[in-house]
DNA sequence: TGATTGTTTTGATTTAGATCAATTTTTATT
DNA sequence: AATAAAAATTGATCTAAATCAAAACAATCA
C-alpha cells in the first residue's frame, strides 16, 4: 500500500515533464526540482465543446492554462448583447489568479484539456518562487498590450480593417506557436468572429465574401482559410 | 563637502515617505526600509500640458507613477487616426517594465509630475524585492481587467451608453482615490473623450447635450460635471 | 477691451454597418 | 441517402453615428 502515492507522485510529475506547451506557458520559467513541486499543485481538467469553465461574476477560485484545445472568454450584457473578449490557445492561461470574482466567462471550443491552479495555493507557491510571479508579471504585462491593440481594433477599424486584422494576427499567433500558419484553421463560428469583432455576422460573412473576390483570402472550407498574400492583407489592416 | 551625499540621500528618501499617492500606487507594499532603497532608484520628472513623454514603438527604458496630473495613452494609426487607450491618474503607472517598446504614447494633460524608473534597475530590483513583483503582478492583473471591460464598451455600447459608462465609472475612479466623486472635473477636452470612445467630438457634444436636457448631468462649466443621480444615469450605461 | 485662436455646440446630409428576411450550404442524425 | 438542424451567405431596407458646415462660446493676449 506504501507504493501508491509514490507512484502516483511519479504520474504527476510526468504530466508536467511530457507537457506538450511547457515551452511557451508561463510554466516554462520552472526547473525541474520545481517543477515537481509544481505538478502537486496543479491539476488536470477536460470539457467539451460549449461547456461553461465558469461564468462572469463567479468567486474568482481557479486558474487555467490550456494544455489542449480552445477557449472563448466573453462578457454578457443584461439585455444578451455578448462582447467576446479573446479566443484563447493552447499555453493560454484563464481565470483569476487573483481578484476575488472572474471579470469574463470562459467557454470551450471543442474538446479542450485543461491545467487548473487553486487560486489560494497559487498564490502560496508565488510566495515561495519569485521566479514564477515574474513570469506571470511578464505574460500579463503582453495580455495587456494584446488588450490596447485590441481597443484600438474595436475603437477606430472600419469592418475590413477588422477581419483582415484579425486573420493576420491568428496567423501570426499560430507562427509563434509553432503552428502551421497558413492555411489558418478557425475553430469558432463565424457569429463568434462577429462578437470578437464588435460587428454582426452578416458583416464579416460579406467582408469575407469581399476578401475572397479581391483574392486576399481563400476559403477552403469555412473554417481553413488560406492567405495566398498575407502582406496585402496586411495592408488591408491600415 | 562629504555631508552633500547625505544630505541629498535625506531628501530623496523623504521624497518617497511624504508621498502623497503611495497608498495607492504599486510602492504601497514596501516597508520604511525597502522604501529607503527604492527612493534610490527612482528619480522625479515633471512635464507640462501636451508635452510628449515617450511615443508609441520608442524603445522602452522607463516605468512611470503619476505623482499629480493626468496623462492620456493613446494609439495612432499611420493615416493620423487615434485611439485613446487610457486617462491616468495619481498614483496609476506607466511605460514598461520589461517590454522592449512601449506600446502607446503618452503625453502629459496639464501639469504633471511622475517619478521615474529604469526599467533594467526597476527589475533588479523586482528580483530582490518579490513583494514588489506580486504587487506590479496584481496590479497589471486589474489594468488587464479594465481594459477588458473597454473592450466591451467599445465593441457593444452605443454612444449614449459610452458616455454615460465614462462618467459614472470616473466618479467611481474618484472616490476609490478619495478624490471628490460629484460633481467629477474633467481634465480632458470633448475630443479627447470623442478619441476614447471611439466616437465623433460632434457625437460626444450632441449626447452630453441629452443627457443635460434628461437632467441627467448638470454642465457646471465644460469640464466640471454635476451627477444629481448617478443611479439613474447608471441605468443609461445598461 | 477687442482681436485672435481654440473649443464646443448645433444643424443638415451622408454612409457604414445594422436589421430584417430569405436562401444556400454545411453538418449531424436517423 | 433522406431529413432535420445549424451555420453561413446574400439581398433589401433602415438607422445610429459620421461627415460636412456653420455658429456660439471660452480662453488668451496684445
Amino acid at each position: 500500500m506504501s507504493s501508491a502515492p509514490i507512484l502516483n507522485q511519479e504520474t504527476i510529475k510526468t504530466r508536467c515533464t511530457i507537457c506538450k506547451i511547457r515551452s511557451y506557458s508561463f510554466c516554462r520559467c520552472l526547473d525541474e526540482e520545481r517543477l515537481e513541486k509544481f505538478s502537486k499543485i496543479s491539476s488536470e481538467k477536460n470539457y467539451t465543446n460549449k461547456e461553461n469553465i465558469f461564468i462572469q461574476n463567479d468567486p474568482a477560485k481557479h486558474l487555467f492554462n490550456i494544455t489542449e484545445g480552445n477557449v472563448k472568454i466573453y462578457q454578457l450584457l443584461d439585455d444578451g448583447r455578448i462582447q467576446i473578449i479573446g479566443f484563447l490557445y493552447p499555453g493560454d492561461f484563464f481565470g483569476s489568479y487573483k481578484n476575488n470574482k472572474y471579470n469574463y466567462s470562459a467557454e470551450a471550443i471543442g474538446d479542450l484539456k485543461t491545467c487548473v491552479f487553486d487560486q489560494k495555493i497559487l498564490e502560496q507557491y508565488l510566495d515561495e518562487n519569485p521566479v514564477l510571479a515574474k513570469e506571470l508579471l511578464n505574460q500579463t504585462s503582453f495580455e495587456l498590450t494584446v488588450a490596447q491593440d485590441r481597443i484600438t481594433v474595436l475603437g477606430k477599424l472600419s469592418a475590413i480593417e477588422r477581419i483582415s486584422t484579425f486573420l493576420t494576427n491568428i496567423s501570426e499567433q499560430r507562427k509563434r506557436i509553432g503552428w502551421q500558419n497558413n492555411p489558418i484553421s478557425l475553430p469558432m463560428t463565424r457569429q463568434d468572429i462577429a462578437d470578437y469583432l464588435g460587428l454582426t455576422i452578416e458583416t464579416v460573412s460579406r467582408e469575407f465574401s469581399n476578401l475572397k473576390s479581391s483574392n486576399l483570402i481563400k476559403v477552403i472550407s469555412s473554417k481553413q482559410i488560406y492567405l495566398p498574400n498575407i502582406d496585402a492583407l496586411k495592408d488591408q489592416t491600415k
